[in-house]
DNA sequence: GCATCCACTTGATAAATGTCAACTCCTAGC
DNA sequence: GCTAGGAGTTGACATTTATCAAGTGGATGC
């Protein structure tokens, strides 16, 4: 009988591999179906600023972030949008890669990071023959549908100003509740993100000032709770994420 | 043994049977699960305009529209927006299903509907049990979801007359891609749709009008295609559905 | 055949958002 | 410490989109 820690020999570090096991598509598979993705996977380590991989190119590996972060973003006739944000430990592009479709968003490291490539034909043939991962499968992309769709009910139902009030209060729940808390990126991806120019953007928190927000370069202090929240609305089946 | 056509017995007309067992999510699952799912399901035949389900709710049904067409939109603070257009013979709302989670959007007949409905938690058991219905939904909502995020690329990188301009050229292609062809909606729902107001699509056709697009009614005709593919710039990762 | 209704259109105006250019301020590198 | 570069900000202005109010026109019903 193999164990998980035997999957070092494969030369991937231990910690790498319980990461990966422990996502909630991978841990209920069976360890021989594991092994066969790792064996024929690679992890690499990336500088940042580097494109991973191009919005129609062929999706030839499923990507798991280990650490760093990772932007996806699209592009359309000189435009260019960012769509999310990668954070560890997560898969990302796996529909493109179930599907054996082109990528529809592009990638590109945010930082120094640290990623798993799994060959995409192996995953569709575990895909094939383990059906627990059929059914972890399932989970992951419900939830990734649900996901964009509530990222569709923000960008049609709010303005630009009321989507900024509720990624802050997303932002502060999602990093433990304090009144003062930190972008986790750049103002003009953020920017980007919420559907907004940087301009934009920089008014937008001068527009929140009178709710209680006050802004020092990426921290945030959220002052008057009641009033940002008596503003932004948030509604659980578009904030709850 | 048992035969699809067998189950007539539960009160479907065998056409219904036919056409859902037809969809791709179901096609390949066994027999016996299939009926399983039918002898809990009804079929209920619906007048226009009626509230099917309310997001928020508790996702009791999987929906499968035979006839008609229904109308997914959601609201918030007042605002209401389409999400999407269902026509036959298709699911809906198949995540929060899988999930037993709340519905994200609401769903109303816009005319005369047949659908069948088969109780959430009998999905939910058939999924456990059959492996080939999970593959399947594996495959269904990657589809989904490949599709909202190219309709996120078009609301994000595109102008409403782009938007537009592009849904013209998808429509006249699944419409068998003669000049003239006809709106299947009303043209306030289309706006909906686009993320814009009665008003401002009504303008947009006009602006459209140089490159070629003439509106009478429902009736489009799109006399200089060059032209207007020129000006939509369409592609295949945005617009190809 | 006429009245009514309702979707759609049009015009005037306002609000939201984007663009361009100049400027500030911080920081990395020397 | 000084300088160069880049993110962020600000102001002036343009464009896009929404809002409100008043039409128009076609379909329906009596």
């Amino acid at each position: 009988m193999r164990t998980t820690s035997q999957l070092v020999t494969l030369g991937m570090p231990d910690s790498d591999l319980y990461n990966i096991r422990d996502l909630h598509l991978f841990s209920a598979m069976e360890d021989e179906h594991f092994q066969q993705l790792l064996r024929a996977s690679d992890v690499q380590n990336f500088p940042p600023q580097i494109e991973l991989m191009s919005e129609g190119d062929p999706s030839d590996f499923l990507h798991i972030l280990l650490s760093g972060s990772v932007d996806l973003f699209s592009s359309w006739n000189e435009r260019e949008t960012s769509m999310a944000t990668v954070r560890p430990v997560s898969t990302f592009i796996l529909a493109a890669t179930i599907k054996d479709a082109p990528y529809l968003m592009s990638a590109r490291t945010m930082e120094k990071s640290r990623i798993a490539l799994i060959p995409s034909q192996d995953v569709r043939e575990v895909f094939d023959k383990d059906s627990q991962f059929a059914r972890a499968l399932v989970g992951e992309l419900a939830q990734c549908y649900r996901g964009v769709i509530k990222n569709t009910k923000d960008l049609k139902l709010r303005t630009s100003l009321e989507r900024l009030a509720n990624y802050l209060l997303r932002l502060q729940a999602r990093t433990g509740g304090a009144q003062t808390f930190t972008l986790d990126a750049e103002k003009r991806r953020l920017a980007s993100v919420l559907g907004m120019t940087s301009e934009n953007l920089s008014r937008a928190f001068k527009s929140l000032q009178p709710y209680g927000v006050t802004v020092k370069g990426r921290q945030i202090t959220i002052s008057n709770q009641q009033d940002l929240e008596g503003f932004a609305k948030p509604n659980p089946l578009i904030d709850r994420r």
